[in-house]
DNA sequence: TCGTCATATGAACAGATCTTCAACTATGAG
DNA sequence: CTCATAGTTGAAGATCTGTTCATATGACGA
């Protein structure tokens, strides 16, 4: 049984598996350091002002839940996001956020219950 | 300092914050009954198969994170989303994760490191 | 007023979570 | 092989968080 129009409870779930790990502040800076070219485990530490520790921790809960992706390359291991799906979804939810809502108006004015 | 191209550490954190309080199931699925219609606690209870308690005091999180705006009718108090570019983002991030990713290719077939 | 329904609130407990520290593995250079 | 660099992992601890239970508040009807 679904709690709400078009979603599932199951989707809910796993949908607040992802919010859960984007809602964490050290994780979510390691998240956003990723959005640009592949970075290596060292440079997001020194970005992100986190221990190589910590971030690689983050890192691992990222990786098993399919945000970010690993590669190694010598020495050193880079991350990116997964996909291209990951990538649209976390951006336009970065955009939404960070920008002081623009596109508002289509339907602004609806239900009212009351006063 | 910012932390990844657009975006500051204060607007990260913000961030953070909300998917924080989306990230656990049981506040996710008041949030998703609050999609529609306004809709009163004991009904939100009964939807998500809460405790009225526990919905009050998720309820109160959201209020406070002004997710969720409430309006007392009677001896009831209903809940909405707190205003439009709430519900978008709640919208499209529901629909991102909710749909089983659409645009995906571009660079879905590459490397794989972990051994 | 009293009683009852609808919500809210506070305390308390169990369980999860973030972070640190130390130890460990892996890769490449000399 | 030995060493240094890069990253990972596990244990441990302090803190936070979700949930329940009991109690309080607010609103309406009798």
């Amino acid at each position: 049984m679904s709690v709400s129009p078009s979603i599932t409870d199951d989707q809910a779930i796993e949908l607040a598996d992802m919010f859960r790990l984007l809602g964490d502040p050290s994780r979510l800076r390691v998240v956003l350091t990723c959005l640009g070219a592949p970075i290596c485990v060292s440079d997001i530490a020194t970005l992100t002002r986190l221990s190589p520790s910590l971030v690689s921790h983050h890192l691992r809960l990222l990786r098993a839940a399919r945000i970010l992706r690993a590669e190694r390359l010598g020495k050193q291991v880079f991350y990116t996001l997964a996909d291209h799906h990951v990538r649209c979804t976390i951006t336009d939810m970065v955009a939404h956020v960070a920008e002081p809502a623009e596109t508002i108006d289509t339907d602004a004015a609806d239900v009212n219950v009351a006063a």
